[in-house]
DNA sequence: GTCTATAGCTAGATAGAC
DNA sequence: GTCTATCTAGCTATAGAC
C-alpha cells in the first residue's frame, strides 16, 4: 500500500474549512479537492459515499470537536461552575475563531443540506442545550429557568455569528461571548 | 409587444421563495424558471445578468416590504410607541412565516452570496439596528441603552431562525417575539 | 415577451494505470 | 493510495424563431 500522503486530520481539516465557509450546495469537489491537496478521485478513495461523506465526516469532527473541548471544559467536575462556564465560553470563541467563522450547523442547513443533515443538526443542537442546561442548574437555576437560559445562549451564539458576519465587526460575537457570562453569573 | 406572462411581482415572489429556501448557490435556473412559471431564457429576457440580477430583486423586494410593513408599524406617528413595537414584531411574524421561513441575510450570506451582496446585507442589517433604536429611546431608553438592545434584537431574531429550523420547533421563534416584546417593555 | 434549442462549461462521480 | 483521463448530467447563459 501507498503511504497517505495526507492525514485523515488534515484532510478533515481542509474539508472543514470549505463547508464552512461555502455550504453544503456551494462546496464543490474542485474546491474540497484543492483544499485538502488531494485529487478528486483520490477523494472518492477515502469517501466512498462523495460529497455527502466528506460533509459528514465533517459534522463528525466537529461534534467531537466540541465534547472534548466545549463540554468537557463546561462539565469538568473539578472546577467550580463560574470558571467552568469561562472555560467553555473560551472554548466557544476558539471554535468559532472569534467570529470570523461560520458555525457548521448553519453552513449546512439550507434545503439540501437539512434534508441530508437534518437530524445531526437536531441532536446537536440538543446537546447544546443540555449541557448548558446542566451548567445553569449548578448555578442554582431552576430546572426550568436553567432550560430557558440554556436555549436563549444558543439563539444568542447563533445569532451573534450571523450578525457578526452581516455587519462584518468581529466585536459583537466577542461582546455577546460577554453578555452570556454575566447574565449566568449576575444571578 | 407580447403580454406579460408573469406578472413582474409573481416572478419575484416565486424567486424569493427559492432563493430563501436554497440560498444562492444552491438555486439553479431550473428551480427559478420552475418556481415563477418561466423558462430560462424568459427569465434572461426579464435579468439580463442572470442569477445576480435575480437575487438583487429578490433583494430589493424585501427591503421594500419590510420597509412598508415592519419599519412603518415601528415608526408609525400616530400611535403610542408600545403599541407599534407589537405591531411591528407581528409584521416581523409575518416575514418569517411564523418562523418557517429564512431569512434572505442569512439565505444570501455564504461565501459566493457574501461576496455579491455583502453590502446589500450590511445596509440592511444597519437599518434594522437603527429602527430598533429609535423605538428604544422613544421607550425612554438612553441612545446607548437603545442602540444596545437593537443589536440585541437582531441577534435573537436572527438566532431564533436558526434554531427554529434546527430544532424544527416554531415556538422558538414564536417565544423569542414576546420575549423582544417584553424585553421592551418591562422598563 | 416567450419559447425551443443549444452552446460551453463545470458539476459529481468512476475506470483503470501505477 | 494516488493519480490522469473520462463519463454523464446538470449548470449558466445565449441565439434566434414566433
Amino acid at each position: 500500500m501507498r503511504p497517505q500522503k495526507v492525514l485523515d486530520k488534515e484532510i478533515v481539516l481542509g474539508l472543514t474549512k470549505v463547508f464552512r465557509s461555502k455550504g453544503y450546495e456551494g462546496a464543490s469537489l474542485k474546491d474540497l479537492a484543492d483544499a485538502t491537496g488531494l485529487k478528486k478521485a483520490s477523494l472518492y478513495h477515502r469517501f466512498p459515499n462523495g460529497k455527502k461523506e466528506m460533509a459528514e465526516a465533517v459534522l463528525t469532527y466537529i461534534n467531537e470537536w466540541v465534547e472534548e473541548n466545549v463540554f468537557q471544559a463546561l462539565l469538568d467536575n473539578n472546577t467550580i461552575p463560574q470558571v467552568r462556564l469561562k472555560n467553555g465560553l473560551a472554548q466557544i470563541r476558539t471554535l468559532y475563531n472569534g467570529g470570523k467563522e461560520v458555525c457548521v450547523f448553519r453552513a449546512l442547513s439550507m434545503e439540501a443540506g437539512l434534508e441530508l443533515f437534518g437530524g445531526q443538526v437536531k441532536n446537536g443542537m440538543k446537546e447544546w442545550i443540555t449541557v448548558f442546561t446542566k451548567i445553569g442548574i449548578e448555578l442554582q437555576l431552576s430546572p426550568k429557568e436553567a432550560e430557558d437560559k440554556a436555549l436563549q445562549t444558543l439563539i444568542k451564539i447563533q445569532g451573534s455569528l450571523i450578525v457578526t458576519k452581516g455587519l462584518n465587526t468581529i466585536d459583537i460575537f466577542e461582546n455577546t461571548l460577554q453578555d452570556i457570562e454575566e447574565n449566568y453569573l449576575k444571578i
